[in-house]
RNA sequence: AGGACUAUAGCUCAGUUGGUUAGAGCGCUACCUUGACAUGGUAGAGGUCCCCAGUUCGAAUCUGGGUAGUCCUACCA
């Protein structure tokens, strides 16, 4: 073995071997589990989101695969309708075509063409960090057996009255020519303004004066309202306008809606092109008046002079105009909501237009059932109102996309507009008994992409059909997913699987939160702060990452911050830290329901854990077998793995065990609970401070030492091996690439069945309670306060590591006495002792500095090594440590209400603290008056 | 406007049902190339657990009220 860990020399390797080996698939025996991958888009690329969420499948899929179920993760990608489209049109437009040039057919042939040449991309990334999805079954959104899914999906819910076609206000976006659902609507606070305009009253008997933030919307209007019991105007109700520029005569109406006290008081309502005026419009039975066409420019409908015109210029044009005519009464700043669509940016516009809806009510009357009941269960838990909150108002969702890229409608038209919904039109034809004379023209629209995403967990495994996968892995146990899509997908998945199936798509909601970075910053390319997953594997220098971080950037400014920002933090670049080490960082960041905050810091710490885990499988295997200069094997050691029993175990190899009892419970508990951070700590603790600092410590004097007899050096080489190999498989969900690597050297030393191919298939550790040696373990916190007592001593008072130097034990018990007989050998070597002495009651010892453990007191003479203020000093440090928590206590204690209320054992406990360190106490200050008095 | 969440060491975070001398990693200080590892070892410093009040014998933990931040939902033209 290297010794330094490489992790690229490892990671790809082994991943080729599991993927042509088939060991991703599942194993057709055991219990099932299953875990649906949120498909990525089709076309993008994997970046830290991805990376933490795949992590934490893929830990949870291995986990469950070495438990021995019968595992399957399903993987796929999605067609992305709209973001994928716009990628390509982008391209195109790069080239100066347009889609029409190319028109439907041929444009939708480009983007086949594109997902073509980089769909194999996030899949390939998804390979470098360990996942192990089974890929002979991948899926894609737009394959056939999807698009039969989907077409089934939609024919069902029209048969059923739960899908219909309506003529509606929509979220328009201008740019993309489409309709897009509330939730692809972000609104955000800007600064804009308040114009008051003054209405001229047709009897010409004065002006109303309305307060608008959108001026061009009034070419629109088809009425005025004021609040019913505003004294103002209770009388002018029923009288009516004369809307200038336009010339129409528009009512004066009284509606509760109105809030006396905003603006002026009078709203003017447009019923065409706002959500709560085309409501007030609905009750009052006014006019819709549309004033834009598809691209938010005036229409033909409106005044000839502002037609054509965009609809920001038509507002200047028509404030200037209105100004002209005396009836702009004032403009104020004014800060609103502007809703603008998720994917262009651009201000939306509400907008009268044909539409598909799905009548969500009743399938959310059912998806909130199943969360209510326990049939579905959110991890944290708080997500749960998150999810009845929007369920218990949801709207009908408008499904249809004025898009090429997607699922098309499968609905068609005569020349009547009589709708034929089927899955063909031969079907709709003989369906219906349309003759071939009359002509039917599909529906030009396609599905949003949520609604096929929305089958995802049953749609993969055959449905419609009655496949065996469906039966065996539907419902899948957990969703790992973010909280940015629980409206979008979780919700409507909930609903469309708990129609069609009649059962849950899943047990459990894992929810996480956003990867950030280091400063809580959300990670984004105009930033300059996004980190690539794939670059913290392989590293990655300071001048690609400048041109990485600012390439396609336009504005200059941007350009140059971004490249100072990046220099200044990372003046190296990016290291390769590998696969193992990014896995781990988000292990140990995923806490629940907290978002993370990715610091770099903490990847290298995890590279330096997996070093350390390296080498001490160097280690390890030294000691295991004989080795040549590069570290091969040239023999195997009798490490103890045959059936015989002529081995012995030491009180450190059977403390160690007993750890590893422990922690095996503790990643379990962590993993079951969905707590990786603690399945991860509690990992780490075990390997580095358990395991390295002190097992393998602890190994070397009997290993190296003459006296320890071969059973012995058996015993520990036993166990050396076991506890390696067996913390290996417990790793193994958490760090696959490292852990295999190693267990492939180490396997068969630890008597693992020669018949295992790969870790990955081994069995998962199991705590075994009866493994748990508790006086191994008192024995050996008593040999570790010892050594740490005499390393305390020796660090500060600056006594050189190199100098042995002799111990002496005064005042211990027989117990003491036992367990330094047990474990000299070990005291010697680890506090660098070259004597140790027991003393009796009655023997004098030597003018030493001190440490107490419990009773006993352990000795360094001060001759030659230590200096006496020094000691004074640090014994000083320790009286005062022990008089203040004294005084704390004693308070406890002489508070009478205390003693009597607070159960028996804490009182007691506080008692005993007491007891032991007023001990303590009074042996430090006499110590300390003997050495001030040399 | 309603709701959720967060506040613990310089930084990033743990802290189970109230009882710990409040922990970890990184960073920091001192010393050390000893034979698995300097991607290392040993020792150490560092905390008014956001503030105020309450419940309790006892509060980082429970309750109420603040403050600050993050997010979600709905919005007034």
């Amino acid at each position: 073995m290297d010794k330094t860990y490489q992790p690229q020399d490892i990671e790809t390797s082994w991943y080729k071997t599991w993927e042509d080996s088939g060991y991703f698939k599942p194993s057709g025996e055991g219990e099932p589990y299953c875990i649906m991958i949120p498909p990525p888009n089709v076309t993008g690329n994997l970046h830290m989101g991805h990376g933490f969420q795949e992590s934490i499948m893929d830990a949870l899929i291995r986990y469950h695969r070495m438990q021995g179920n019968n595992t399957l993760w399903q993987v796929g990608t999605d067609h992305a309708g709209i973001a994928t489209q716009m990628v390509v049109e982008r391209q195109l437009d790069a080239q100066g075509i347009s889609k029409h040039d190319l028109g439907r057919e041929k444009f939708i042939e480009k983007i086949w063409e594109w997902k073509e040449e980089s769909g194999g991309n996030i899949t390939q990334q998804l390979r470098r960090l360990g996942a192990s999805p089974d890929w002979s079954r991948e899926r894609f959104t737009m394959d056939d057996g999807f698009y039969k899914a989907v077409q089934e999906a939609f024919i069902q819910l029209y048969e059923e009255d739960l899908i219909y076609r309506g003529k509606r206000l929509v979220n328009w976006d201008p740019k993309l020519h489409t309709a897009v659902s509330d939730l692809e609507v972000l609104s955000e606070e800007e600064d804009g303004f308040m114009w008051h305009f003054r209405y001229p009253l047709t009897d010409g008997s004065g002006h109303l004066v309305v307060a608008t933030t959108r001026p061009e919307t009034m070419l629109g209007d088809s009425a005025v309202a004021v609040h019913p019991e505003d004294e103002r105007y209770k009388d002018l109700i029923g009288k009516t306008i004369t809307l200038p520029l336009v010339g129409r005569e528009i009512p004066i109406i009284a509606d509760d809606y109105v809030d006396k006290d905003f603006g002026t008081g009078c709203v003017k309502i447009t019923p065409a092109h706002d959500f709560n005026d085309y409501e007030m419009g609905q009750r009052h039975d006014l006019p819709i008046i549309n004033i834009f066409n598809d691209d938010a420019q005036i229409n033909n409908d409106s005044p000839d002079a502002y037609r054509g015109m965009d609809r920001f210029d038509a507002r200047k044009q028509i404030v200037t105009d209105l100004d002209e005519l005396g009836l702009l009464e004032k403009i104020e700043p004014h800060k609103l909501k502007v809703p603008r669509g998720d994917r262009t940016g651009v201000v939306i516009e509400p907008y009268m237009t044909d539409q598909w809806y799905v009548k969500t009510q009743p399938l959310a009357d059912e998806a909130i059932k199943a969360v209510e009941n326990g049939d579905i269960k959110f991890v944290p838990k708080q997500y749960e109102n998150m999810y009845f909150s929007w369920m218990r108002d949801i709207q009908d969702w408008c499904i249809s996309r004025q898009l090429w890229w997607g699922h098309r409608i499968p609905a068609w038209y005569d020349e009547q507009g009589k709708i034929y919904v089927g899955r063909s039109e031969a079907e709709v034809r003989s369906k219906y008994d349309i003759p071939s004379p009359i002509k039917l023209r599909q529906d030009d629209d396609v599905l949003d992409t949520w609604f096929s995403s929305g089958l995802w967990t049953f749609g993969t495994l055959g449905w419609p059909e009655e496949t065996e996968e469906l039966n065996t892995f539907h419902p899948t146990n957990v969703l790992v997913t973010g909280f940015d899509i629980i409206f979008f997908w979780v919700a409507r998945m909930i609903m469309m699987t708990l129609h069609f199936k009649k059962e849950v798509p899943f047990d459990t909601v894992y929810v996480h939160g956003l990867v950030r970075d280091s400063h809580g910053q959300k990670m984004s390319k105009s930033k300059g702060n996004v980190l690539d997953p794939i670059d913290l594997i392989d590293g990655i220098d300071l001048e690609s990452l400048v041109t990485k971080r600012t390439a396609g950037m336009m504005q200059p400014h941007l350009r140059k911050k971004i490249e100072k920002q990046t220099r200044k933090e990372f003046p190296e670049g990016l290291a390769s830290y590998g696969t193992d080490a990014l896995r781990y960082t988000y292990y140990s960041l995923a806490s629940t329901g907290r978002d993370i905050k990715f610091d770099v810091g903490r990847i290298e710490g995890f590279r330096n854990f997996c070093n350390k885990i390296w080498n001490a499988s160097r280690y390890v295997l030294m000691n295991c077998e004989i080795q040549d200069d590069e570290g091969n094997r040239i023999e195997a050691h009798d490490c103890g793995q045959d059936n015989s029993e002529d081995y012995e175990l030491s009180v450190t190899d059977r403390w160690i065990v007993s750890k590893l009892q422990e922690v095996e419970k503790a990643v379990a508990d962590g993993i079951d609970a969905y707590r990786f951070d603690l399945a991860s700590q509690a990992l780490y603790d075990f390997i580095w401070n358990e395991y390295c600092s002190w097992y393998l410590e602890l190994s070397k004097p009997i290993l190296t030492s003459d006296t320890s007899t071969p059973a012995q050096k058996k015993g520990t080489r036993r166990t050396l091996i076991r506890v390696l190999e067996t913390t290996l498989r417990l790793a193994h969900p958490l760090m696959p690439y490292i852990t295999e690597e190693i267990w492939q050297r180490v396997k068969d030393l630890a008597g693992v069945d020669g018949s295992a191919n790969s870790i990955m298939l081994a069995s998962m550790p199991v705590c075994d309670e009866s493994k748990i040696d508790q006086q191994s373990i008192q024995d050996v916190e008593w040999l570790k306060q010892v050594i740490e007592g005499v390393r305390n001593i020796r660090g500060e008072m600056n006594i050189s590591p190199a100098k042995k130097i002799p111990l002496f034990f005064a005042n211990g018990s027989d117990e003491d006495q036992r367990r330094l007989q047990s474990n000299e050998q070990y005291l010697m070597t680890l506090a660098s002792l070259d004597k140790i002495t027991w003393l009796n009651a009655n023997d004098s010892a030597p003018m030493s500095a001190t440490s107490l453990i419990g009773d006993m007191e352990i000795l360094v003479p001060m001759a030659g090594l230590i200096d006496k203020n020094a000691e004074i000093t640090r014994l000083n440090k320790e009286i005062d440590k022990i008089n203040n928590e004294m005084a704390r206590v004693d308070g406890k204690l002489n508070n009478p209400k205390f003693v009597d209320k607070a159960p028996a054992e804490v009182v007691q406990k506080e008692r005993d603290k007491l007891t032991d360190m007023s001990a303590a106490l009074a042996k430090l200050k006499d110590q300390e008056k003997k050495i001030s008095e040399l």
